[in-house]
DNA sequence: CTCAACGCTCACATCGATGTGAAGGTCAAG
DNA sequence: CTTGACCTTCACATCGATGTGAGCGTTGAG
């Protein structure tokens, strides 16, 4: 499929896949014509970007996180530098700790919403 | 205490410190000299202003947010408005949403390394 | 008294993610 | 053959979060 599609069903700009592009988080072929041609995989592929990116990671950490993010790993050992591994490691550490912060967040704001709704419940048991 | 400690204790330089104040996230008293004055309390709510921030929540949303998020809930529902309300269920949910998909993440980094590791580890024992 | 270390405001710079638009190529339908 | 809807590249604009520094006031120690 051809970049406007792509746009449509992944909510995402033709302006921000070309920068996925630049960025080398997607690499999609070009037509005779230049045109880029995307895969169905892209479909998703871009979703996670997209997702990951508001979840306030940047591209550069991103570009690392993509390639163990597709489900059949087609990438072994050998090719994996311990180097990578110990990036891998520290993002996983920060991905727990950013997932432990905004748990509590929400429950908190849980808390809240629970005990806000229940006083203007009961007080709209008493003027009634 | 004045901004340079806060600024020490919290690892968040003065700028943004004065920049969270601009946003309305923070509110610090001023000395007779126009030093900014800030309490304890300051300490927690800068460490989750800067939490929050670097999960990707923009400082119009940290600043709907903070005020449910200290533990004696001092507002009560005659104070908070349905809008409020609405907005606070929607940022929940957010949250949520975001809390899943970075969990599915990081269980893919991990699978990913316990996979990389384990052939690695089998690697070794083979050549040693 | 003076100097260093802090504070203040204000303004401009940077950075990453995005928008917008100009100038032009490709292609299918009328 | 033209028109409209795509596509291309390139460049400049915007926005939020941050850095940097100028110019100036405050304060405490030597």
């Amino acid at each position: 499929m051809r970049i406007g599609e792509l746009a449509e069903r992944t909510g995402v700009s033709r302006r921000l896949l070309r920068y996925y592009e630049e960025q080398g988080l997607i690499t999609p072929t070009r037509s005779p014509n230049g045109y880029r041609e995307y895969g169905e995989p892209h479909v998703d592929v871009v979703q996670q970007i997209k997702g990951l990116l508001d979840a306030g990671l940047p591209t550069r950490i991103i570009q690392q996180l993509l390639p163990c993010l597709d489900k059949p790993h087609t990438i072994y050992a050998p090719f994996v530098t311990p180097e990578m591994i110990v990036t891998l490691q520290h993002e996983q550490a920060r991905l727990s700790e950013r997932i432990e912060f905004l748990t509590r967040n929400r429950d908190a704001i849980a808390d809240y919403l629970g005990t806000v709704l229940t006083v203007s419940e009961r007080r709209e048991q008493v003027t009634s």
